[in-house]
This record gives C-alpha cells, structure tokens and sequence, in this order.
DNA sequence: ATTGTTATCAAACGATTGTTTAATACGGTT
DNA sequence: AACCGTATTAAACAATCGTTTGATAACAAT
C-alpha cells in the first residue's frame, strides 16, 4: 500500500498516465476504456494505475479535473475593455463557448471528457460544476443584464441564458446526426464557426431586445 | 441456426426481450448492459438472444427502432385546423418536442435511447433520421417559412431551425448538469414543461420576428 | 403414434476485465 | 557497502463478458 509522496515533483510516469487515459476515457467512456490500453499507451505497467491512483475510477476523476485545466488555459476567457458595448461582449462570449466546449471541427479530447460529464454527471461533475461551469454562466448572464434595460426575474434571465448556451451547445452534442440530416456538404458549408457564431449571437440578441414587445400569453397545447 | 419465421406472429418471448432490453440499453448503454440482466430480467433463457436476433448488436439495433415507433405513438404530432396562425404552430410544435425527446421530468426509456444515438450515432442512426429526425425537422422549417414573409436563404433557415430545437434539447443534454448549476429548488420551480414551452417558443419568435432589424457584422474575435 | 420443426434449457467455452501479489530494480542516505 | 523507501515488473487471480453447444421440451402435421 505504497504511495508516492504528494508534492509537486515531477512525476512523469503518473502524468504520462493521465495525458493518456484522457483521449481513451473521451473516446471510449469510463467503462470501454481499459486499464490495459492505457498502460500500453503510456509505456507503463499494468500495476501502475492502481499504484498511482489506487483504482480506475479515482484516475477517471483526476483526468476530467485535468481536462477542465488544460481547457480554459487553451481558450482564454473573453477579454474587451471599458469601450466595449455589450452587445459585442456577447458576441465575444458565444465564441468563446464555441471555441471551448464545441470546438466546431477539431475535438480535443478534452472536450469530449467534459461533454460526457455533462451528459452523465458523475462525482467529477458537481467539481466541475463548482469550479467552472458556474461561475462561467454567471458571467454570461451579467452580460445579459447589460443588455436588457430593466431587470429581469431571476427565472427569466436563467432561461435566457440557457437559451444561449443551448444554441451553442447543441452543435457539439449533435454534430452528428446534424450533418445526417442537413447533409454534410453544407454542414461543412455554412455552419463553421464564424458563423454559427454570428447567427447565434444575432438571433439571441434580436430575442432579447424584442422579447417585451412579444405576446407572452400563447396557446396552451392539447 | 434455426430461427423463427418473420411472420407477424404474436412472439411473446421476442418481444419480450425487446421491451426488457429497452431501459437497460437505455440507462447503461450497449456496452454495460449486459445479455445475462436483459435475460434474467426478460425471464428468458441466457441463448435466447443469439437465438432470435443473431448477437446482441442486432437486438439493439430492434431496440432503437421500437423505441421510435413507441415514441412517436405515446406523444402524436401537433394537430392544427387551417385557421391556426403560424406562431401558434410553433408554439404546439416546440410542445411536442419538448414532451417527444425532451419528456421534462418522466424520463422514459424510449427518450433516453433515440438521445444515445443522437449524441454517438451508430449505424442505427441513419435509420431514425430518415424515417424520424430529417421530415420532423423539415416540418419545423416549414413553420418558420410561414412565419417569416420573406423567403429566407437555405442556410439562414436551417440555423433558424437548429437554434430552436436546440434550445428544447438543451434540457435534454444538460438536465443534470442544469440543475447542478441553477440548484434543484429553482429547476423544479420553474422549468417545467410549460414554462419552457412558452419561453422557448416566445425567445424564438421575438428572435425571428426581430432578424432583419439586427446588424449582422458584430465585432470579430481576436 | 411418429416425425420434424421450433423453442427452451443448463452448462460450458474462450476471451477480457480490474485488481492483487510477490519479486526485483532503482536511487539516495548512512 | 549496507540499507531502505520508492518504483517497476511479470504473473496470476477472481470475476464477468458474449457466444456456442448439445440435449430436451413443446407442439403441429402426417
């Protein structure tokens, strides 16, 4: 039952084991993904994982954190200053959401990890949770403040943010079969990232500047 | 290798599997579930499997396709007489996606597995779009048509449409990870079905209603 | 009753899984 | 050199997987 001690050292062998099992666990899942596979790839033994990380689930929970590290520090947060309308931040943060978690034609690994937590939360999630995805949606939502003119009732500005993020994430969770329907010539067309950005962003903003002037009340269904 | 004739017969132990095999597809996926739980739980034999569908990846494959069929019968398309103004049509349209894949709190395993081969599509999935997913969605866009009185461009059209369905599968997606962030007490408040229905289809039409109002260059990134 | 096809069954097979073990190699300290 | 905690290794373990097999049961047709 012996462990190497915690400090920052370089560890090699237990990094090489991570930056591996991270492109198997997204391609794979947890439950595909072999222990075997990992080690072969990372040139390491078949004992390492359990001598590492004591089992295969506790070295899942250290990719996805490690996932979410290398993310952020691949796509940087939005910047503008001062200036900067809000309208134009919004556009700048549907980017950045494209660019980070739908990364429209290359698919780091990383992202796929982070997708399949959101998609079946595990214990990793409610990390990932807390020390990224809310605070980065809360930042999106002031950025809706700014936009709307008078205050808007907490359950309507989260849906309007959701509405956002939806449009974007959409596209990452079915590129698939979105290209099955459209076709791929024009999905590789028409809906790279520019300008899925832009519809995006343009569409939200329409919705949320015309959305007073819209009837609320519309027929119930049924 | 024998196997039964295909005709319609009533196939109590056939079907038997499929029905058991559904949720259990559904919740761990093809690879986790396992044919020993599908047959114990069928109350079948353990051969039973090879014996009427050849291996498990057939079965599954049955599996999808009854779970569309039982789908599409448990929640029917939207109905309208000619006099129903078009963003009325949208309204009862987004319902139906909403109760078909979205289905808020129920979480039906029909739902659960068409989601699967929306997000990973196996060779199942080209099946669903042609007979499901492409004229759905086609019918959406004819809706849009309506609604706007301007014919719009192939691709305008087809973001449009993506950006609405988008925002309904969304909670599909992200139900867990939506919850996680906005906490449980708020989610069950006021996201339920016709709450969403309702913002999603006004967020929708004061978008569309607003397009051409909107400039369309927004600052590039970078 | 006999025959033949279909359906079901218990049992085993071969492959693969995560994990454990016990032995060995390495690298620095005394 | 002797020692010791750490790291690595090959091998085996126990469990589980999908699939196959050969025998038997059920049942209709002749």
């Amino acid at each position: 039952m012996s462990q190497q001690k915690s400090s920052g050292k370089s560890d090699s062998t237990r990094d090489r084991i991570i930056l591996e099992a991270g492109p198997i666990f997204a391609s794979k899942g947890f439950r595909a993904a072999t222990v075997r596979e990992i080690c072969d790839n990372a040139d390491v033994n078949l004992a390492s994982i359990n001598y590492y990380f004591g089992d295969k689930q506790k070295l899942y929970f250290e990719t996805v954190v490690r996932a979410r590290e290398m993310r952020v520090q691949q796509v940087p947060p939005p910047a503008w200053d001062p200036s900067t309308e809000s309208r134009d931040k919004l556009g700048l943060f549907v980017g950045v959401i494209l660019d980070r978690l739908v990364a429209m034609q290359t698919e780091p690994w990383q992202v796929r990890l982070l997708m399949r937590e959101i998609l079946q939360p595990t214990e990793a999630c409610s990390h990932l949770v807390k020390e990224y995805f809310r605070p980065f949606f809360e930042s999106l939502l002031e950025i809706v403040d700014e936009i709307v003119e008078t205050p808007l009732p907490q359950h309507l500005r989260t849906k309007i943010g959701l509405s956002i993020v939806g449009q974007c994430l959409y596209y990452r969770f079915a590129a698939g079969v979105t290209s099955l329907i459209i076709g791929d010539e024009e999905f590789e067309e028409n809906f790279d990232r520019d300008s899925l950005a832009q519809h995006i962003t343009k569409f939200s903003l329409a919705a949320i500047e015309n959305f007073e002037r819209e009837p609320s009340g519309l027929s119930d269904r049924k």
